[in-house]
DNA sequence: ACTCGATTTCATTTTTTATTGAAATAGATG
DNA sequence: CATCTATTTCAATAAAAAATGAAATCGAGT
């Protein structure tokens, strides 16, 4: 190897400033939602793209592989971040952010937070029969806690349409 | 070993259906903003424990390390979910959840969301440069796109003191 | 209906994150 | 101020999560 160069993984074309801010910054929110950092970086490269990419430039660009781009384009078409678009001519199928970022913060209200929070009222119910088998004040105590957890996620549940709606616009 | 009884981690006081329950909820809860499994145990006992407890009882109901009880509880304790109480003759500290439970939805608001979207739109500031060296048409496109992450992103900045308000009560 | 490239799946491997526990520190008590 | 217990720290280890890539599947073109 000629001295002064520096291997890098053989099929990576550098990426742009831009792409890396972009990419950077997608990590991070997905993390945020609980998504790993590989989609992050899939839809980092696409939202800067100024035209749709096949999943192969994806895996080129990104250096990551074939299995991490086929479930990561999943889960995004799935939460609607990302659509395959037809491109004339080519057999394979390629791919495009989709700039309604809204869709994906909905889907995580609706998809997550929304059905925990409804768990944990039913949890609550439970829990509030269970303590009906303790001593008079270990109980009255132990309500007063449930009580209190209890009105602090029917705000929460109160909240989440509004939310929904303001981000939706 | 007498037959039919399983061999159980020696230290370790059975946790009542209540303890279970509460410990599920909040290892569910904790997890979701980013606080492990451990942290998400402590809180569960405490939140249901009629009592202050001192660590160690803590570390014998949950059987977890001395390391996680501590750095849990610390975790705890600066987010202000659980607090320090003085119990008259006991040399130890004894630890007791804080009720106010919006106090850390606050802290990951204010500590973890506010910093992300702010970080975020500087680093589209940077994009925006950034994105000046492109062709006519290809900037025109990242420009869009950058625009409407910003006003998504400036939305989300508007949003949430309005939250916090909304959980303060 | 066969071929061949594209895509998906999933068992294995790698990486990351959380937990452990021994050693260091702190701090109360006689 | 010496001793002893409680607590913290942190390097080592274990557990969990994500990425890899070979094999299976799909599906368009002939």
């Amino acid at each position: 190897m000629p001295a002064g160069l520096k291997e890098t993984a053989p099929e990576t074309s550098a990426l742009s400033e831009l792409e890396v801010e972009s990419i950077e910054m997608f990590i991070g929110f997905f993390k945020l939602i609980g998504l790993q950092k590989s989609i992050g970086e899939i839809y980092g490269v696409l939202f800067v793209s100024p035209r749709a990419l096949s999943m192969e430039e994806i895996i080129d660009r990104l250096g990551i592989s074939l299995g991490a781009a086929s479930q990561g384009l999943k889960v995004l078409r799935s939460v609607g971040a990302v659509k395959a678009v037809y491109v004339p001519g080519e057999r394979r199928d390629h791919f495009a952010a989709d700039l309604e970022l809204s869709k994906f913060a909905t889907a995580f209200i609706k998809e997550d937070l929304q059905p925990r929070l409804d768990r944990a009222l039913q949890r609550i119910e439970m829990m509030e029969s269970l303590a009906e088998e303790m001593s008079p004040m270990d109980r009255a105590a132990a309500e007063e806690r449930l009580e209190k957890l209890k009105h602090w996620l029917e705000r929460g549940e109160k909240m989440l349409p509004w939310i929904l709606k303001f981000l939706v616009h």
